[in-house]
RNA sequence: GCUGGUGUAGCUCAAUCCGGUAGAGCAACUGAUUUGUAAUCAGUAGGUUGUAGGUUCAAUUCCUAUCACCAGCCCCA
């Protein structure tokens, strides 16, 4: 007989019936059969025991696969339930995904769940797996499924039941335990060992903020007890790299409650570290013929309305009135450079246009938003605006995704493209939309750019091109963005001459690459765990004394490395070397410049890099090698 | 904004459950020490317990409001 097993083509020497999957699957593929959990046919679910049939198509979930974690882990989520509906006398089941990492489940409960009942349904879960309950499903029609579930008096499965249109659905059970499901699930309780319940939180029904607020636990599961660690562990880690938690060591930030939530201070490194990612971009903008611009932070209200985000973002801004006439400060730096091209009559022999700027916005972010440098209320943008023909707009794409890549690969990010299409909110035309959509789509594929579409994501004026970077936490953060803008150009106006001699309305590119300086200066501190490159460490150096002989050269050693722009301190207190070097590592500074009799005599320096590598140099050679930093091609070695 | 949690010295934390005006380590300062690659020793100082009300003979502790922060949800031009 044949049959096909986890894809493959297997003939066996056995009449029907009398095989099992597990000896068929043994015969065929022994490391697999090690893994597998149970089988799929025909959408069923079989125990590894079931006896095969000539031409069963065989679906095989086993642990190594990402489906059979993710069977494990809704697996959980369900035994999850049962014990929090076990516990919790009049508790609804919703819904109970799996997501990266682990899985969640959504209750609604009339009083909130807390860290101990976590233990406590941790516990009753134990139960469940002790019982050994077999997993069991069927099928109903969408009619019987919601005369049971309101039976059960379980409204929100009703509605799910209800929305999903569907004629019949499947109902898995375990002991007493029913619940909705589409499946897979494992075949038994007692599969499940190794899990942990990890927080429990708010979150809307069906994700919308009109719907009441369910408790949701998360969770997570694991095939083996080691794996679980290790991501307990990394979750841990995790926490330690948090850009917040480095910012103790590192001393680049601050807020403060008489300031105003969401409104980051730059502290000396700070600001060091800023003037240094400003410089890079500079350069990078002038080199690729954008212009620099500035415009003012506060405009009249009326160019608000005019833009359009008087009518779509008011409740975001920050507006003021002073002797009658009413201003906003600014949520973003376009119409500053749409006035600055709007002031003079532009020939198409001028386009395109590219205008940059360090512009400093502000955003009144909703409370429950804000997140330490991620998200804030005020931020400087590296923004630019491109005018451009259409017959352009391919090109500056193009060049735009360039500079993006140039600058992303200096610092070694890993980053996803996503281009966000038309909402339901929007102006303009749906054919302007499709075809710049669909610009930004062969932009992305002249670089071999791979990038998914985020269906109704864009802009209310046009389409853009998202930047994504993972913080250390696996959230993901968008950095750069691209966006094409027919809506600004037509509502200021805009016009150029063009060869036949007509006016013709220009294109409008917004474009940022680290997007924000605060969000890209707080994701550059989780990539690096603080340990910044040479060229973009706000203190570079510290050059250290051992004894008082040496404190001379010291102060004369850091003043030279000063005069040629090196951020250099000198720590000549008084303590010893190792208490120097630790309170200079803690700060994860780059070079330790150490001197004492030896280097005074020698006229040298003994230069520890902050991996613990020691050099034996002297000013000059230690000059020469650093100086190259604008350009960040220090050699490796003395990074 | 919503749900839940947290707020004690510059930092990390204790005392709060069960009311009796707060302790430690690190950092800072002073002195001793002159030291060779991740913490020298000793001493000193530092807090109206986020803020404002309330209950009480008495509030860091209990209650209310508010601000800020944390997790998640919602949102993010």
């Amino acid at each position: 007989m044949e049959v096909v097993l986890g894809g493959k083509p297997v003939n066996i020497d056995s009449a029907e019936g009398e095989i099992t999957i597990a000896d068929a699957l043994t015969m065929a593929d022994k490391r697999q059969a090690k893994d597998a959990l149970f089988a799929i046919i025909d959408g069923q679910n079989k125990d590894m025991s079931h006896k095969l049939n000539d031409g069963d198509i065989v679906e095989i979930i086993s642990k190594g696969d990402a489906k059979g974690l993710e069977v494990l882990r809704h697996t959980t989520a369900h035994i999850m339930a049962q014990a929090v509906q076990r516990l919790f006398n009049g508790a609804k089941v919703t819904i109970g995904p799996v997501i990266e990492g682990g899985f969640y489940y959504d209750f609604h409960y009339h009083t909130p769940f807390n860290e101990n009942n976590l233990k406590t349904i941790e516990k009753e879960m134990k139960k469940i797996i002790a019982q050994n309950l077999t997993i069991k499903h069927h099928s109903l029609t969408a009619e019987q499924a919601i005369t049971k579930f309101s039976e059960m008096n379980e409204p929100y499965k009703v509605e799910i039941i209800e929305s999903l249109g569907e004629d019949t659905v499947t109902i898995y059970t375990q002991g007493e335990f029913e619940d909705l499901c589409r499946g897979v699930h494992l075949p038994s309780t007692a599969k499940v060992q190794h899990f942990k319940l990890l927080s429990v939180a708010g979150a809307y029904w069906r994700g919308d903020e009109n719907n009441e607020m369910l408790q949701r636990i998360y969770g997570t599961a694991f095939f083996t007890k080691d794996e679980l660690n290790d991501h307990l562990n990394f979750l841990e880690e995790a926490k330690r790299r948090d850009h917040r938690v480095l910012n103790k060591d590192l001393g680049l930030f601050m807020f403060d409650e008489d300031i105003g939530a969401g409104l980051p201070i730059y502290l000396p490194n700070g600001a060091r570290m800023l003037h240094a990612l400003e410089e890079f971009s500079r350069k990078d903008a002038l080199q690729r013929s954008y212009l620099p611009v500035r415009g003012p932070i506060l405009m009249k209200q009326d160019v608000w309305k005019v833009s359009g985000h008087y009518d779509n973002y008011r409740e975001n801004m920050y507006f003021t009135e002073i002797e009658g006439a009413e201003f906003g400060i600014k949520p973003m730096n376009c119409v500053g450079h749409v006035k600055i091209y709007a002031a003079e009559l532009r020939s198409y022999r001028e386009l395109p246009i590219r205008y940059s700027e360090f512009g400093t916005v502000h955003r009144h972010e909703r409370s429950g938003a804000l997140h330490g440098l991620l998200r804030v209320r005020g931020f400087t943008q590296d923004d630019a605006h491109i005018f451009c023909t259409p017959t352009q707009l391919h090109n500056e794409v193009v060049a735009i995704l360039e500079a993006i890549q140039y600058q992303m690969g200096v610092f070694g990010f890993e980053y996803t493209i996503k281009i966000a299409t038309k909402p339901a909110k929007a102006m303009g035309k749906d054919e302007d939309w499709n075809w710049a959509i669909d610009e930004l789509g062969k932009g992305c594929d002249s670089l071999g750019l791979p990038y998914d579409i985020l269906e109704g994501e864009g802009a209310f004026y046009g389409p853009k091109i998202e930047v994504h970077i993972k913080d250390s936490l696996n959230r993901t953060w968008q950095v750069g963005t691209v966006q094409i803008d027919f809506n600004l150009p037509e509502r200021f106006d805009l016009k150029f001459i063009d060869q036949d001699g007509n006016a013709k309305m220009p294109i409008m590119i917004h474009r940022a690459i680290f997007g924000s300086l605060e969000r890209f200066m707080g994701v550059l501190i989780e990539h690096y765990a603080g340990r910044f490159p040479l060229w973009l460490a706000p203190i570079q150096a510290v050059v250290m004394n051992i004894t008082d002989a040496s404190e001379k050269y010291a102060e004369n050693i850091t003043a030279k490395l000063l005069a040629e722009g090196i951020r250099v301190e000198s720590d000549t207190r008084n303590e010893k070397i190792g208490y120097k070097i630790r309170a200079a590592q803690m700060r994860r500074v780059p070079h330790m410049i150490v001197v004492g009799n030896d280097e005074l005599d020698n006229n040298t320096l003994a230069l520890r890099l902050r991996d613990g590598t020691n050099i034996n140099t002297n000013l000059e050679e230690y000059i020469d090698k650093i100086t190259d930093l604008s350009d960040n091609k220090t050699s490796e070695l003395w990074r």
